[in-house]
DNA sequence: GTGAAAGCGCTAACAG
DNA sequence: CTGTTAGCGCTTTCAC
């Protein structure tokens, strides 16, 4: 019971050299003689020696461990994003330690307080809100102790950190203007939180697709969302029940998507038929279903890789350049039909 | 740049005590004079100190990581199991250290591997597959080494670690007893890998089920699955292209209910009107839909909440009793209608 | 090319 | 109640 590991003093002393030479050669560092070589390895199989990486961080005040904070893993955004970055943490050596805040500040504020606790080398995050002023102290204060943070798809009020957002703007905008050219004039959309990017971006593309068409821009239909299904399914009941609905809904994000379109089943409206819908996000579930909606799509596991990238970028430089890099990626606007205008696209 | 945390010893000067007197403190344990805990104390807040786990780590022979092994984030009964997992071990203390195995047993293996170079305290493993030998040896290994291991939904071919699991054999003997109780005579099944308890258990549950009810086994009704979307689409394609197709189909997880959907959608077949589904683990997706898919469920985070519990019970009973503790939580049946008899329930 | 020895930051006897 | 000291397992000068 309890057979303890073997330690770099015990293979030391099976290969009969000192624990130096064992360090050089498991490290593969200096030049060690062919026959020291051999022996350490023999002992090394011998005891199945694999070397303690805590003692490793404390004797060269370093890590390998990230430390992944994230809102929801079960939002598939958030599980995508995981993949992507712990796929290119495995390859690079490094290893996720994972925090789940549930969109919770107070959590968050707690998982950054014991991330501290932690030599991490690197953190990347989602953060619950983008103007928590206790967590942006919080991360300032990880930079300013040399362990680099990526910001993955929200911001902070701040350009100090790296990160990696998409295109948002653009894409919405690409949608809306898409809705426009197919003929609708009553567009609404349903909103994220105020106080993310994404949310705010993606109203950001909305309106400039409106203006540059020359619509007006109906308050009524501008109808506030939570990134959540619930607020997304009231909304639409909402919309729906106006005196002049909407022809055209656009959703925010995935989960605003699904909001909808448990409204629309309960009406009885078809989307595509009865009304348009174009969405925020892909969603894999939904083509298996043959529920073809148009979407704004991103390649979000390449997001979670590029802020991986990005926080290996910075351990090579060497405590050389300050952060701030930004990484843009593209989206891109996939059509399926449920754009179309009423009476205009039957589906069938 | 690179100011660095503070250590116990900055703390000792400053309170003017010796770096015992701090651990003690820090660690509430042992007495120390009101004095004295309020100069330390004070000094921590001072320099906003936290002491390093790394070192603790190294120092007690002990961690509070635990290696969390999981074959497929993406899918997202293994994500539900994650935030039963971490929410426990966050109230506990304790942090995850995430491994994604992707179904790929050499990933599995070099997991292990450098899950071996962590003092972790413990592991939860979804293993990629039940037989595989080499897995199964480095388990033992973590055991004897004084690691506990919990498998969790899947099982190895040992009665030699703790595991939760669920009663799928009875839930899916409930399920397709109902779907011969409405009247059905032939009931096909789309079954998981037989490498896998969950695959295994839930084509017994539909074997006893037929058998208790005295209804023939049809073989070409028992169509073999891999728990993918692709493969049971082809499934249902080729059970519904039979001479005497089935008239209820029972899938062996989510992702083969999407799968059968998708066949269905194709082939113009309504659920609950023209053909019978039911579907093992509920899927928030299709409620938010509308589709009303009859299933077998359980409580999944619940599974990863017992999971790090059975974790912590080893961790207290100090090296006390071997492991084998079997945790079997109980799966319910959800009737929604998709059971009915073509004909017999139309849905509206 | 190799070994001795000094840490990394903390805990835990063991004396006072 | 408090301080001294010896590690935990490994890396890394610095001599030889």
């Amino acid at each position: 019971m309890g057979k303890q590991e073997a330690n770099i003093y015990e293979i030391a002393r099976e290969a009969g050299v000192s624990i130096a030479t064992v360090s050089r050669v498991i490290n593969h560092s200096n030049a060690v003689s062919e026959k020291s070589y051999r022996r350490v390895m023999d002992a090394v199989r011998k005891f199945n020696y694999v070397p303690n990486s805590t003692a490793r961080s404390l004797s060269t005040s370093t890590s390998t461990s990230i430390g992944v904070v994230i809102p929801d893993i079960n939002n598939p955004f958030f599980s995508l994003l995981l993949e992507g970055i712990t796929r290119v943490a495995d390859e690079r050596g490094y290893h996720v330690l994972l925090f789940n805040t549930a969109e919770n500040t107070d959590r968050e504020h707690q998982v950054l307080q014991t991330m501290r606790e932690h030599r991490l080398r690197g953190i990347i995050i989602t953060p619950v809100s983008e103007q928590d002023p206790d967590t942006m102290k919080r991360l300032h204060n990880f930079e300013t102790l040399g362990i680099p943070v990526v910001l993955l798809d929200r911001e902070v009020d701040s350009q100090f950190f790296d990160r990696v957002v998409t295109d948002d703007e653009r894409g919405v905008h690409a949608a809306v203007s898409e809705l426009i050219r197919v003929g609708h004039r009553r567009i609404a959309i349903i909103t994220g939180p105020e106080a993310s990017r994404p949310g705010r971006e993606r109203l950001r593309g909305y309106y400039r697709a409106l203006r540059e068409h020359g619509l007006p821009v109906t308050p009524a239909y501008i109808r506030k969302g939570d990134f959540m299904v619930d607020c997304a399914y009231e909304q639409t009941l909402a919309l729906c029940a106006m005196q002049e609905p909407p022809t055209a809904v656009f959703s925010s994000n995935n989960m605003t998507t699904y909001g909808c379109l448990k409204a629309f089943n309960e009406l009885g409206l078809r989307v595509g038929a009865d009304i348009a819908l174009v969405g925020f996000d892909d969603i894999d579930a939904l083509c298996w279903l043959d529920y073809n909606i148009s979407v704004v799509s991103r390649d979000v596991p390449e997001m979670g890789k590029q802020a991986m990238r990005l926080l290996l970028q910075r351990f090579e430089s060497e405590r050389g350049e300050r952060a701030g890099a930004r990484e843009c990626l593209p989206t891109e606007l996939l059509l399926r039909g449920s754009e179309l205008l009423p009476e205009s696209g039957r589906a069938h």
